[in-house]
DNA sequence: CAGCATCCCTATTGATACTG
DNA sequence: CAGTATCAATAGGGATGCTG
C-alpha cells in the first residue's frame, strides 16, 4: 500500500508516511482517543464505547495493529473470567496528544 | 461507512466522526499538508509532489472530496493551457495546523 | 494542462459461529 | 470475558484511455 518515501517529496508529505497506514484503518484513531480518555480500557469497554458498530474481528485486528505499532500495551491477567487491559504506551500518549487538536 | 454518533459514546470518539472518513482516504492528509506547505498548488504540482504514486483518478477524487468538505478551494483560470489552483480554505488551514503535530 | 470514465482488483470490513 | 476463524460483501484505489 505505501511506497518508499521519495527523497524529492516535500518533507510534510514524507513525515506522514510512517503513521498514515495505521491511522487510516477504521477505528484506529478512535481507539487511541478512547483509551487516552479512559486511561485504561478493557476489551469490552472499547466494544461498548463504539456501540454495536465494530465487529469483534475488526476491533481485535485494530488492537493488534496498535499493539504491534507499540502504541498500545496489552496487559493480560490470568483470572477467571479473563481480564485484559489496554493502556497507551509513551508513543501512544504522544500520539493521543497530537490527535487531540483534531477533535475540535 | 460511518454511523450516527452514539449519545453514550465518549466525546473524544464522537468528535472524530466528522473528519475521520475523509482523512482516512489515501493522500487526503498529505494533500492538505502539501498545499499548506506550498501555499497554492496546481494539479500537476500535487501530482509530482507524490511522484508517480498517485493515479490521476485518485488524486482527482481526493481533491473533489476536499473541495466538497470545504477544506480546499479550487480556482480555475480559463486560459490555454488551462490552469487550476488549489488553496486551503480557513477550515483547511485550521486543519493543517492541527495536522502538523502529527508530522513529528 | 487538468481532468473524467471505465473496468478491474485488492485490502479492509462485517457477519456469523465457535473457543480458551 | 476476550477473543479467533471463516466467509462474504464492499469500498477504495490503480491502469488505461479519452476529453475540454
Amino acid at each position: 500500500m505505501s511506497q518508499q518515501p521519495r527523497p524529492d517529496a516535500p518533507e510534510c508529505y514524507c513525515r506522514l508516511e510512517g503513521v498514515i497506514d495505521l491511522l487510516s484503518r477504521k477505528y484506529a484513531m478512535q481507539i487511541v482517543c478512547v483509551v487516552d480518555h479512559l486511561g485504561t480500557a478493557r476489551y469490552g469497554e472499547l466494544e461498548s464505547a463504539f456501540g454495536g458498530d465494530v465487529s469483534s474481528s475488526t476491533l481485535s485486528a485494530r488492537l493488534d495493529d496498535l499493539v504491534s505499532a507499540d502504541l498500545l500495551e496489552r496487559e493480560q491477567y490470568d483470572e477467571i473470567p479473563p481480564r485484559v487491559e489496554y493502556t497507551l504506551t509513551g508513543d501512544g500518549e504522544s500520539l493521543a496528544e497530537r490527535l487531540e487538536p483534531l477533535l475540535r
